[in-house]
DNA sequence: CATGAATGAGCTTTCATTCAT
DNA sequence: CATGAATGAAAGCTCATTCAT
C-alpha cells in the first residue's frame, strides 16, 4: 500500500518517510553512519530532528528500513538459490542477478562496503553477515577444493570491488560492469570445473 | 617490576608511544576509529587522556603514525614493482610479497577495510589511495584488455577479502592463506596471459 | 508560578534566550569573556550548557547577539550624524547622544573597554572599530589641524573612561557624568574653533 | 648586578630569564593573557614548559615580574610628583615625563590596557590600580571643581589612547605623539586655571 | 504531523603545573 | 640549567534522544 502501481513509492503526501530514507542513505553513503548527524538530516529536509523521530524510533532504525527495504531482492535472489540445483548454470544466474541487485543499490551496497566496523555493532549487521553467507553457501560446494571455495568468494569480491574501485579506471561503465561481471563468471566457472574433475 | 618500592605503578622507560599505538590500533580494528575514544584508550593504558597528547598532537595523528610505520613494507614493495620489468614472474612475486606484507599487518588491514568511510576523510585516505594506485599499476598492463586489468584488481581484492571473509571458513589458516594466494595468483596470470596472447 | 504541581522548575515562556545574553553579559563584565565559562553562565541559569547551543551557535554568538542589540542605537546615532551638516553643534548634540547611549548599555562598554585583546579576535572587534572610526570621523574635520583631531579623539575617550573610572572618584554620579560631559563637549568646542580660525 | 655598567640588561649567558620575559611581553600584547600559553612562550624560544617554571614559579609571575621591571620609572615618577609643590609647572612636568615613560615600555601599556578584566584578577591588577591613583592624586587638587578633576583624568587618558588609537590616523608619528602630549598639556593646565580661578 | 526546548552523556582538545632525573 | 613525561581540571562543543504542546 505504501507502493503505487508502477511500483515507485508513493508521493501522495506523507512522503515525509521517504524522504528521510532517500537523504540518509545519501548521507550515509557520503560521509558515513557516525559523522552523518540526525541534526544534518532534518536540515537538508528542512524539518527538525524531532520529526525524524515522529517516523522512526532512533538513527538505527531509519538505517534499518533503509536496509531493509533495498536489500529484499538480495534475500529473495538467496532463496531462489537455495531451491535451485547446484548445477554451473545456476551459479551463473545467481552471478547475473547479484551484480543486478548491487546496481540497482549502489548507494546502500557503498555504505555497507564502507563502514563495515560501524555496522558490525548494528542490528543490521547480524542479517547482513547472514546474507552474505546464504549468497556464498548458495554458490559453494561444500566438498570442493579449498581453492574453489576462494574462487567462488573471490568472485563476490570482485563484484563489490567493481563498483567503487573502478570508478577511477578509465572507460564506457558499461564495459567495466560487463567486464567485471565476466571475471566474476570466470571464477565461479573455474571452481565448478575444479569440483566436476574431482567428482 | 612496574612497580616501585612505594607501591605507585611505573611504566618504565620511554615505551608508552609504542604502547598508545598498539593499544589505539588494537581498539579502533576493533570497534572503528570513532566508537574508539580516548578515554577508552587512557583507561586501558593505566594513562591521562592527556598522557596521549603529550605523545601525539591528535587522535588522527595517532592513527597516522601507526599506518606510516606499518605500511612502509608496502611502499618499498611498489617501489621496488616500479623498477623491475613488467614481466609475469614480477607480478607474481609482488602478489606473494603483497600477501606476506597483509599478513604482517593484519589488524591495520582491517582497519583501513572496515573503517573506508572514516578514512577517506583522514590524511592517511589519500596516502593509502595513492599506495593502492600504485600497486594496481605495477600489476596491470595499461594496453591489456578490460577483462584482464580487472583480474589484476580482482586479485588484490582477493588478497584483502582472503583476510576477513575467510575468517569463518573451516580449515587449516595455512592452507587457507594459501589457497587465497594461489587464486590471485592465478588471476595475474590469467591477466597476463590474455596480453600475451594479443601482442 | 515558576514551580508547576509537581514540582519541577519551569522557565515558562521562550525567555531563556533572553536570560542566556543577560547573564552572559553579567558574566562576561564581571569575569572577562575567556574567564567566563559555558558552564557557569548554564549553572547559574539552572539548565545545561546544551541548552546554551539549543539558542546560540557558539559562545561567540552569544556575546556577539548582545552586541548587535545593545549598540544598535550607536549605530543608528553615526547615521543619523552623516547626514546632518558638520556644524559645531551637530557635533555637541553627538557627544550628548553618545554619552546617553552609553550610558544605558554600561555593562557591554565596560566589557569592550576591559577585554580588547579578546575582543579583537572576534568577529565583533571589525565591527566596533568600524563604529568607533565612523563616530570619529563624524566628529573630526579631516582638514584641521593635528591637535584637534587629536581633541575630538580624546573627547571620545574621556566619554567611555568617564564610565569607569569614575566610579571611584567620590560625588553624585549626576554630576559626574555631567562633568564628563562638559569636558568632552568642551574638547569638541575647542577643536572646532581651531577649524574655524584657521578657515 | 643583573645590569651591565651601560644600563643594558646582561646576555652574559643565563639570558634565559630575560629571554622569557621579552618573549612573554610580546605575546601577551599580542594576543592577550590568556590565550597565550606557556607552551607558546615555549616553543618560539626553543625550550621545554619545564625550563619556565625553573625561572619562574607561575605564568602570572612571569608576567608581573615584567610588570615590575618596565613600571618602576612611573613609580618613582609617582614619587617624585608627591614631593614637588603642586604647581602648574610640576603637573606639566609630570605630563612629559608619564608620556616618556609610556613610550619606553609600550608594549606593556598596551597589554594592560587591552586585558583590564584580566589583569584585574592579578596580583598586579591591584598595585597597577594603586598607581593609577597615585598618578591622578599628583595632578589633581581635591578641592577643584568636578570638571576639572575629570579634565587630569582625561589628560592621563588621553596619552593611554594616544598610543593606540592613533595609530591608525594618518601623519607623521612624532607629531602625533606631540600633539597628544600638547591636548593632555591644555587639559591639566585648563584645570589648573580652573583652581586657581576659585582660590 | 510536527515543532520548540531541553537534557545527559560524551567527545576532542588545551592548559598550567609537577617532579624525578 | 633544563628536560621528558605525565596529570587533573576544565573548556567548548556535538549528539541522539525526549516530551509537552
Amino acid at each position: 500500500m505504501d507502493v503505487t502501481m508502477d511500483g515507485t513509492r508513493h508521493q501522495r503526501r506523507g512522503n515525509t518517510r521517504q524522504r528521510i530514507q532517500d537523504v540518509a542513505l545519501e548521507l550515509f553513503a557520503e560521509q558515513g553512519y557516525e559523522k552523518t548527524s540526525l541534526r544534518e538530516i532534518a536540515e537538508r529536509l528542512d524539518v527538525t530532528k524531532a520529526a525524524l523521530y515522529y517516523h522512526f524510533k532512533t538513527k538505527e532504525e531509519i538505517l534499518a528500513s533503509v536496509f531493509d527495504d533495498l536489500t529484499r531482492p538480495i534475500e529473495e535472489l538467496i532463496e531462489w538459490g537455495q531451491q535451485q540445483p547446484h548445477t554451473l548454470e545456476t551459479k551463473r544466474e545467481i552471478v547475473r542477478r547479484y551484480s543486478e541487485a548491487l546496481a540497482s543499490a549502489t548507494p546502500l551496497f557503498r555504505f555497507m562496503q564502507e563502514n563495515q566496523a560501524t555496522v558490525r555493532e548494528l542490528r543490521i549487521g547480524d542479517t547482513f553477515k547472514d546474507r552474505m553467507k546464504g549468497l556464498r553457501d548458495v554458490l559453494i560446494d561444500p566438498d570442493a577444493e579449498l581453492v574453489d571455495q576462494v574462487r567462488c568468494v573471490s568472485a563476490i569480491f570482485t563484484l563489490h570491488a567493481g563498483m567503487f574501485v573502478l570508478q577511477d579506471l578509465e572507460g564506457d561503465p558499461d564495459k567495466k560492469r560487463q567486464a567485471v561481471m565476466d571475471v566474476a563468471l570466470d571464477l565461479v566457472t573455474q571452481a565448478d570445473r575444479g569440483s566436476a574433475g574431482r567428482s
